[in-house]
DNA sequence: CGGCATCCGGGAAGATACTG
DNA sequence: CAGTATCTTCCCGGATGCCG
């Protein structure tokens, strides 16, 4: 008897029902996790177990009710993979895609945050699109280079020239240098000014082909200042 | 004995764990109404009971809870207003004032959403902030002007000028074209193409002082494309 | 094994009532 | 007016289990 006031509950008390773009937009991505998930699929589709592989913390059910909800949004599609995966393959739609500004605007206010922690665990797509966002043009100017990564079992080539950068997610080829390994301890290395040294006698990462180089990309990259 | 395990989880379970600026960001204003706290004291301090006729739908505990979670990280303070008002104000630091661009990128990606409804209820500051978000440089090259609004009991100031557009919260003073009205009015006016004699016969919205400005003004904003 | 559905405990959000 | 207290509802997170 009360379905439909439940019903009703359920789709509209939840939401903020306020005409503003960004209300909107959190009524789309504000539930948790949602924006992560997106931040994985950034540079292109991932399955199921390598988006939750990525996203230590989330469990399996949060993670297929968020990839529910942006479907029904739009901002990602389902897809079949090829045989033999044969498994689902989840990828942003162009309007999904159009979200990578909200993580240069967070990214950059989270950290300038006082109590910002940029030793925590990171995934691949964290620091890649963190060198999408915090490079510095001045720096890059005279810098030209194709740059490969990998990490865990990820490859991507960023292409530096101009002043620019991007960076996609492909195997690594024909590249002047090759960073090989952690994701933090490519973090470490940009931001944390850890020597190159120090991380290979670790064994968090190695470095291949142009040494010069690579230390010349990681000096590309400059944090904001910290607020407060 | 547990007691530790408690207080961690308490603490932690809660948060991402993940050195990305963006997920530090979302620690602090992933929770539910954080950012449209912060949106309603963009332009300036606000009182309590101000934030919370600003936004139908929060209530009192969580409004509560959001300010003393905003506080403890930094986002805003508390300050005693000046007598005989004497209670209590809360205003962003100098951090929270640089979360505006987090209100333009989401403001643009939610309103290109399909599913966005614009003729929702709005708060002053909402519109004020998509007129900062959405105005378009090149239409308002040759315009210049103040503008004057009062939106329910607040009163806010444009300056336009080179393509550039400033807005305050003070006094309407010395302005060419003066809108008075309900927020949803002014939103309709400016992105609805509703026309201004509907909107006066309707008892939404007056306008006082140069109609011919006033309308040039409305007509400096553009919505992005909805995508899909 | 990958992709879910289901059940459960804890905790956050929401509505209402109440206090200084 | 500016919150607090309380109660209910619902979401999050973990575990388990089904099914291709």
């Amino acid at each position: 008897m009360e379905l439909e006031k439940i019903t009703e509950s359920k789709s509209s008390r939840r939401r903020y029902n306020d005409a503003c773009g960004a209300a909107h937009a959190l009524d789309i991505v504000g539930e948790r996790w949602a924006l992560l998930v997106i931040r994985e699929l950034m540079f292109g589709p991932k399955r199921f177990s390598d988006i939750r592989a990525s996203l230590p913390g989330i469990s399996a059910n949060v993670l297929t009710q968020r990839l529910e909800g942006l479907e029904t949004f739009g901002v990602l599609t389902r897809k079949r993979l090829p045989p033999p995966a044969s498994a689902w393959a989840y990828e942003l739609t162009p309007w999904g895609y159009q979200a990578e500004p909200i993580f240069q605007v967070f990214g950059r206010w989270g950290a300038s945050s006082p109590l910002h922690d940029p030793t925590l665990p990171l995934s691949a797509a964290s620091i890649l699109l963190s060198f999408r966002t915090m490079i510095d043009a001045n720096r890059a100017e005279g810098f030209s280079a194709r740059i490969g990564f990998t990490i865990g079992q990820e490859d991507f080539v960023a292409t530096v020239a101009d002043g620019e950068i991007s960076i996609v997610r492909e195997e690594v080829r024909d590249v002047a240098a090759h960073f090989i390994g952690r994701a933090e301890a490519l973090a470490a290395a940009a931001y944390g000014a850890v020597p190159l040294e120090t991380l290979e006698q670790d064994g968090a990462l190695r470095v291949e082909g142009d040494r010069a180089l690579a230390r010349g990309f990681l000096t590309l990259f400059v944090l904001p200042d910290k607020a407060g």
